[in-house]
DNA sequence: CTGTTAGCGCGTTCAT
DNA sequence: ATGAACGCGCTAACAG
């Protein structure tokens, strides 16, 4: 690599003080159109880009903004990538990515890192940690926005999955269906409790007693997870007629388990998924599920983070998506 | 944000100098056991951690690696940013991702900003640029490892393309397949030359001379594009008995065009994918495809930069993957 | 409006 | 084995 130019060149070529190309770059007045342009003439030809760890050094401010996700090869998180990359290059900032690979001290681990490296903010999703731990690791950090969990006084983007489900347990109702079954995700993910939540106090509010015999954990979120799931639930109650499931994947499984099982889907047993997933429309019957606006959160979360580190106010919002319902064949 | 504690407090608390800090924090000897341990404990129980812009000021290095890739919502990138992830977190260093959004400006406009950071590196994955601006953008770079691309000196690590298209265009010859067609990805994709190449070559091999009308490009590389493609490829030719397609999407919109013009598959026209992604195995029929491991392939791109940082040497090397043929229902 | 003087927090000479 | 002085490239606070 070349040598690299600095402020001091520019300053010299152009017969100014560092100072005055320091004030050309960054457009704080005080500074006469004349020589600014002449400044400019010369940051252009010899193609000077100020170093951002210089910058970072004096200011306090790098420009970067660390995304933590649990893994972004998981199609919902890279979404979220996505759109959080987006508003990022938009505003002039740079991501730095982390995968938690699902693990709680690596996601400590990842939050000193990055303030370490003096990230302006984080966006953390998802977030594994106890409430204790997440405050304490929270408080370090200038600006932080969650993603699908709360805290106190801290930012957050947020599905509404309590809502969703009780939406689908609406839906499952209004065709009839009385014996409705849940496949949960997760213990320790914030969503599927909220879904479990939304599901249980849906059934309470028709009058349906929710039956804690009609829920039934997956071991994983995937389609290994959803058949043995299905198979266990649809053995155990074969008066089900409705089955809700944490997401597509476990759907697809539960499909595959009421194939085997001789359950006719949608006849006998309407299945619901969720997250709206490319596979969603293309397994047969087709999956009535929920669809969230992956991306659209993930721009949301970085501007909202934006917003909070220009305003310093400490003040923190909540922004709150509401999954809709997309009807097809498994639960038409 | 508290105070952070710098390497000053650290020595005043130890009561040496900041330089015998330093010299405890980078293993450099010359420290005796004793003020070592004394200085350990005290970054310790100060929590102490170094400032990495202050440290990448210093010695221009920043433990920084910049992943460049086409888009991180589509699965066979998050995939690789998943590995080189997860490769990078274990030698230490971190990711800055950024998406070109298939736009060959911004690309070369993250190229500068991955400059202007200092990163230590650069994965660059799938690259559209002309040959001698991408040449011109390397170099200005201490090291770049490119994935499916290649260049005069620089690093690479590839999939063999051709070799894939060629193994199943020897698999459906197997099949007693003679009348071979090929829907193509965008001409400016790297991969989807080499497979036509690879596609070619094999027929040419087999004495079965390649007919031009046999190809057709997509419109775009998804089951929209694969659908129209295959619509207006078995409508100009009724005599198809095998087609090979640019990925698993396009496949499935190939059988969905089969469906409707009443060809049997794999009966009438034996269908390949590629990428072997979760949906191949889900369609009906099950798709026939070649499967790339993406993660070892982000790994592979991320070791392979770091060796050439720490070795300096000026060298490249190249990577090459062979893709493996998974046998399923569309072309058994 | 412009230039001068000081750091930002660390590593790297050199002395000691 | 330890410490003092300097510089990385830039911005902030002051002077003129």
């Amino acid at each position: 690599m070349s040598f690299r130019v600095s402020i001091a060149d520019v300053a010299r070529e152009a017969g100014v003080s560092r100072q005055t190309v320091s004030r050309a770059l960054n457009n704080k007045g005080e500074i006469s159109d004349a020589t600014l342009r002449r400044v400019q003439e010369v940051i252009h030809r010899l193609d000077y880009r100020p170093s951002s760890i210089a910058r970072g050094l004096a200011t306090h401010h790098t420009g970067t903004i660390g995304l933590i996700v649990p893994d972004i090869a998981n199609p919902f998180f890279a979404d979220i990538g996505r759109g959080a990359d987006d508003a990022a290059h938009e505003a002039g900032y740079s991501l730095l990515l982390c995968n938690a690979v699902e693990d709680a001290a690596r996601e400590v681990d990842l939050l000193r890192t990055l303030e370490q490296r003096a990230v302006d903010g984080v966006v953390l999703c998802s977030s594994r940690l106890p409430e204790k731990i997440l405050a304490e690791q929270v408080k370090r950090h200038d600006a932080v926005v969650l993603i699908n969990r709360s805290l106190d006084g801290c930012s957050s983007v947020c599905v509404d999955d309590a809502r969703g489900a009780a939406v689908v347990v609406q839906h499952l109702l209004g065709l009839g269906r009385r014996r409705i079954g849940l496949l949960a995700g997760s213990e320790v993910s914030h969503s599927s409790g909220e879904r479990v939540r939304g599901y249980t106090e849906a059934l309470i509010a028709a009058g349906e007693g929710p039956d804690p015999a009609l829920m039934q954990r997956c071991d994983s979120p995937d389609i290994d997870g959803g058949y043995h799931a299905a198979r266990a639930l649809l053995s155990a109650r074969p008066d089900l007629d409705g089955l809700i499931c944490y997401n597509d994947l476990v759907a697809t499984g539960a499909l595959r388990a009421c194939a085997e099982l001789g359950r006719r889907v949608p006849d006998d047993v309407a299945v619901a998924g969720a997250d709206d997933i490319l596979l969603a429309s293309l397994v047969t019957p087709a999956l009535t599920t929920l669809r969230s606006n992956r991306q659209a959160i993930g721009v949301a979360a970085l501007r909202m983070l934006i917003d909070d580190l220009q305003c310093a106010s400490g003040a923190c919002n909540t922004l709150v998506f509401q999954p809709e319902l997309v009807v097809r064949a498994s639960a038409p």
